[in-house]
DNA sequence: ATAATACCTGAGTAAATTAGTCAGGTATAT
DNA sequence: ATATACCTGACTAATTTACTCAGGTATTAT
């Protein structure tokens, strides 16, 4: 899982589109003129988006993109997963191997952190974002997170 | 917050650091060797974890690194922060502000959930890690685990 | 039908970032 | 003294990002 600005241009697109797709579908000029992402970018981050059924297209006059899913069911793991389409498969890899027991325990620590980013990411949906915006608190915990139940309580910057 | 596979060195390296520095300072060339990554990267890297306080110097032969604080002062999120060290103020900039409301809400929105994910990194320690994954191989219970349970136990402190 | 709209695709590209090298330092333990 | 190992900055190839361009194709309104 990486979180870069792609990721955030995404999301941002898609939390545009969940505020306005409502009645009737939203072209990409309107998503690029209000989020100032051009609209060939756009066009390429949707065509994953639309891959990977987050969102559906209609061509034509009057046409444009709507969630594929209700905003409950979009989460943010989601969404970046579908822009960024990145394996790359790091650990254990070739030079040396992974024979020596304390490279395999790094590693699966790494992966273990990972794990957690990667649900508490997919357990963040758009619904969450729009309806907790105002009333912070954590959704929809795993019993593994516990670390986090005390914390985010807070803010709008 | 930005999470790429620089982040993913640092955090892996001071895993190792955690690992290995309960006695004696750890040159950077076994880190480097242990888990492949070259050493001048790893020179920048802990040059930052070192500004921040994450780590602590020893020079001179015998010398090398060891942690800075208690592993479990020290989070995911602030080794992440200390080596990506990226400012970039990208909401609500310059070409044609902020004035329109929904494009501040998107930006709101977008911040909520970046407060949430920092949050998040902010409360995995280093030694929330270990513990878990400690747990985890216990279950598991294999020939191969007891000698990684051995090197955890080891470096607890 | 036909024009306008807006999706759709792929190729190309400048800028930024990553991951790394190189070449020198400086402090310290032995 | 001398070897060790931190420390710094400048430089670089490879990759990724963010974006443009140039064409399409499907659909709707007239």
């Amino acid at each position: 899982m990486r979180l870069t600005s792609k990721g955030r241009y995404a999301v941002t697109a898609m939390i545009d589109l969940a505020l306005h797709a409502e009645m009737k579908p939203v072209p990409l000029a309107e998503i690029s003129e209000r989020q100032s992402i051009s609209l060939s970018y756009l066009e390429q981050l949707f065509s994953r988006l639309r891959r990977k059924n987050l969102v559906a297209s209609a061509r034509g006059p009057g046409g444009g993109y709507k969630l594929g899913m209700l905003p409950g069911d979009i989460s943010v793991g989601m969404i970046i997963d579908a822009v960024d389409e990145n394996v790359k498969a790091t650990k254990c890899d070739s030079s040396g191997g992974c024979n020596d027991g304390k490279r395999c325990l790094t590693h699966s620590l790494w992966d273990d952190l990972s794990k957690r980013i990667s649900d508490f990411l997919d357990n963040i949906s758009l619904a969450d974002l729009m309806t907790n915006n105002e009333i912070k608190q954590i959704v929809n915990e795993q019993d593994h997170d516990r670390q986090m139940l005390n914390k985010i309580d807070v803010n709008i910057i």
